[in-house]
DNA sequence: CGTGCCTGTCAGAAAAGGCTGACAGGTATC
DNA sequence: GATACCTGTCAGCCTTTTCTGACAGGCACG
């Protein structure tokens, strides 16, 4: 159970986690999904942020694979979207971050792009 | 000798290290330094980067403790930095970030902390 | 003394990220 | 039908980060 993605991860796959967790409210929210999965609107209350950046946040971890929502339906019938932490585990050292700086997609190349389209 | 930070990181450390390893062209640094410390205008050509900007991406990353510089005169006189690696290690797993998330330095108050002054 | 290479910093433009309020849709209860 | 929850998205503002060009100083060589 629980895979884990620690050895040698790709550049991009590393750049988003990375810059995911290097956030303050971010490193907070996984903190409150650890102790217990929590659907939007409820985390929002309890970390007393907005609605729309929560999900914002939200979808950026997810993005990273670091947490992971699953829109459940309760008894009730109101759909509501459980969130809960994944069990990743990076390390970083130098030699990891060497080996992924190697396949980073270069993103940075919009010239003569939109024209070709 | 080297010491490892690795176990339990304080919130705004880890902060820092991880917004600082989360850019591409920071990656790229350090895995250019990896292979050969070097001085800035050098690393600059290498890496095909203006010398005021890599300036300031290597000071991110030496504030965040992942390399060092140290200012040298060669033999003909010429003061040159050079950088190295520092042999980081950080684990990143969901305990740790919560375990961080706790001691993070609200850089967030400013309000009523001037007035107080 | 001009040229070259080294160091650093500064102001200001450009791009990215963070944040808010308003809106739309859904289902259940009074 | 009005309220009260839940979900999501969108345009627009504001702050931070990223990036560039120009400038400063230092030391050595022709």
């Amino acid at each position: 159970m629980a895979e884990v993605p620690s050895p040698a991860p790709t550049g991009d796959e590393l750049l988003k986690v990375l810059s995911a967790l290097g956030n303050p409210h971010r490193m907070r929210i996984v903190a409150a999904l650890l102790e217990s999965r929590n659907y939007v609107s409820a985390l929002a209350r309890e970390i007393g942020m907005g609605r729309p950046l929560l999900h914002m946040h939200l979808q950026r971890l997810e993005a990273a694979g670091l947490v992971v929502g699953t829109l459940e339906l309760a008894e009730d019938g109101k759909a509501m979207k459980y969130f809960e932490v994944t069990p990743f585990f990076y390390e970083l050292t130098p030699h990891v971050v060497a080996r992924a700086a190697m396949t980073i997609t270069e993103t940075a190349d919009r010239t003569a792009k939109e024209e070709a389209k």
